[in-house]
DNA sequence: AGCATGGTGTACTGATCAGTTCACCATGTG
DNA sequence: CACATGGTGAACTGATCAGTACACCATGCT
């Protein structure tokens, strides 16, 4: 089961629902976007939704794969990590064609919480959640969990703020939100 | 130019928008869900572009209008009424039917910078910043303004978050990290 | 050789989309 | 009375939507 039409399928969507919405992309598009038939795709995945959540599934691992690294490369301490976390988002944001989180969109469009696509966008922020809050930990500070969740806002605001654009340098405010928060959550 | 048949439309199709989202709904379920002719609507509206701009206007009044007096209510000083604006947030979050901000799906679904629909939803956190600023100021806090947009970066995350769903009590987690804040910004 | 696997291209279905057309109706005002 | 204003209903256009049907092709395995 190596590199197949599928995995390349999944990857080129991918782009193109991120720059173009998922209901605003039709089956024809990515026909003409991916150029990968129609009668392949639906070998592969019954419906369109059952794409977009092979597509999420997919940017859940590459995003959370990215941010980890990347919170690693910038510091070393795990009370660094958390406070590079809003460097890593402020790269990110400053790429050309940054359009939002794709969860947060996938939320939006598909908004009835009961619906799979946006409960699975709920269980990628969970997954960071883990992982920040175990972060926060290791950094031996107070209410570890309490202060993930924070942090966390801090970075959900960043993002559809950078999205809006109708502020200067969000992933910086939030930086500095962060900082003062690590402070009165001790050590 | 008294209560027209236009804002009655307006009005109702604020609320089929923000419970259906923006491109799923058709201008015949409109039709279905007001009971206004699809004919008056265009008399109205050239296109269903230029209703959402007017319905994303209605709702920029209605909101800011809500919040600020909701903070006014809950809180006399402006430093208390800042804080306020999370116990404010929280009561809309549990309100049946919330489905996050509209102008976050606005920008979700239109996602071009360029777009009118993005560009008005931008104005309307530019609005509410420039209040939210000038209580900070009001309030006597160093750097108003960097506070300002942190406290926002917390509003904003904690819509989309309750909007997801994952976390218990996003409006409470944003207003204890508000009170770290304004603890950092003097007074 | 035979045959399965995974892919292609094209044309189609029925539904729905935004928007238009046209004939009609109720109200009020000159 | 006449006539404008603002509304209705229903049928329509042409495009696009998700999804299907069918005939075909290339590869590789046995």
């Amino acid at each position: 089961m190596r590199p197949t039409k599928r995995d390349e399928l999944v990857q080129k969507a991918l782009k193109v629902f991120y720059r173009n919405g998922f209901q605003a992309t039709g089956m024809d598009m990515l026909v003409a976007e991916t150029g990968i038939s129609k009668t392949s795709m639906y070998k592969h995945f019954r419906t369109k939704e059952d794409l977009i959540l092979a597509v999420l599934r997919l940017r859940d691992e590459q995003f959370r794969n990215w941010l980890y690294r990347r919170m690693e490369e910038l510091a070393n301490s795990p009370r660094q990590q958390l406070i590079a976390m809003f460097d890593a988002l402020e790269e990110w944001f400053s790429e050309p064609g940054y359009k939002g989180c794709m969860f947060i969109k996938a939320s939006s469009e598909y908004q009835d919480a009961s619906h799979l696509i946006h409960r699975q966008s709920a269980d990628h922020k969970r997954m960071l959640e883990g992982h920040i809050t175990a972060l926060a930990e290791k950094a031996g500070l107070t209410k570890p969990d309490a202060l993930a969740r924070q942090l966390l806002l801090l970075k959900e605001g960043a993002i559809v703020t950078a999205h809006l654009g109708h502020t200067d340098n969000p992933a910086q405010d939030a930086k500095s939100a962060a900082v003062g928060l690590l402070d009165t959550h001790g050590e």
